[in-house]
DNA sequence: CTTTTAGATGAATAAAAATTCATCTAAATT
DNA sequence: AATTTAGATGAATTTTTATTCATCTAAAAG
């Protein structure tokens, strides 16, 4: 027998990616994902059983992905700030090296098809930072404002970074990344 | 002969924002839109040619209705901090009300649609701001950072307050504004 | 009050998109 | 090398969705 080709399901993952970026899960149709993928509409169908079943894998694997790489190199035992700003790092280089991913992720939230344990799920990644915040608070480094909020500051300044520099073809350097920590430290650090 | 009922425009637009927000753009239909807006398909074709001039009516609405709100009560005399605090709470309470008409903006902007000319004008409507912005950093009350990251920084956490408010049904009170205006103001002031 | 004109309706039609399937490979097994 | 099994194809089919249109109002004009 013919075994199944890995690589088919990561072109079926990449079109998708790259059409919901140019175009929106709402111009997405199962003829351009194949023809983006370079295979025949048929084909698909052996890999998802229907186009909700492809949408729901890719965001899984995406949401995964996610969680794979925010903590990287992180330890809970370091430092406050060097902790933080380690998880700052990541997940900003991640939002602007896998903007399509967190653009599909968003759209597929707002699609007839994703779970809630899949919404979850996401929230769930940041867990491990809302307990670094809780430490930084308890220990008077940042501001004692409620970790919701506070995350909210923080994520909202990376997503939009990372849009920034994918609408607008912007490159950032370690420069350009170290002055916008600035901004964010000096909003949360304890007065 | 009869005048077109206003009252039917603003139904459609209603429906199509509820739509959006709840199945995405990928998720409308105009039965759909039709039944939300509770009339007949056929009448949704007496007040958008298709589908395609109704997303880029409602599109420029949109787009307008931000301009609008953006500087109200503003005055380009007002000291630095006041005038940047009017503009940040118009644009936080913006975003919330109208968070709907936000996503809306978002999603047809990744749609087949949407023109350049549309997407131009939104970032436009932020020049007053980025004016403010060199002024202060002119008068050496900000820091002396790219104004396009600086309104990246400002815009993103506004952003997320929104969207959390939105996802989470979380309310926020004048008290929590504050607080979320005084975190980005650290970040920005000058050290 | 009658006529005219354009809005409103929703079933019928057309267009677009998802999904299937008969047929054709290519890889693995014997 | 022959056989078997499952992947790959893309045209054909089914399903869904957009759009039209014959018919029916309701408001304005005369």
């Amino acid at each position: 027998m013919k075994p199944k080709d890995q690589n088919k399901m990561e072109a079926i993952y990449r079109a998708m990616l790259g059409l919901v970026r140019q175009r929106g899960l709402a111009g997405i149709t199962m003829q351009q994902v194949a023809r983006e993928a370079k295979m025949a509409t048929g084909t698909l169908y052996i890999y998802f059983k229907n186009k909700e079943a492809l949408v729901v894998a890719l965001t899984d694997k995406c949401v995964q992905h996610v969680a794979s790489n925010l903590f990287r190199n992180y330890s809970a035992d370091a430092p406050f700030k060097a902790g933080f700003a380690t998880i700052w790092m990541n997940i900003v280089r991640h939002r602007i090296e896998f903007f399509n991913e967190s653009l599909f992720i968003e759209q597929s939230f707002h699609s007839p098809f994703v779970s809630d344990e899949t919404k979850l799920a996401l929230k769930k990644n940041f867990d491990p930072l809302l307990l670094l915040l809780q430490r930084g608070k308890d220990e008077k480094i940042i501001k004692d404002v409620d970790s919701f909020w506070m995350l909210a500051f923080i994520i909202g300044g990376i997503n939009e970074i990372a849009r920034r520099v994918n609408y607008f073809n912007r490159k950032v350097s370690q420069q350009v990344l170290e002055t916008n920590f600035q901004l964010c430290w000096d909003g949360i650090k304890a007065a």
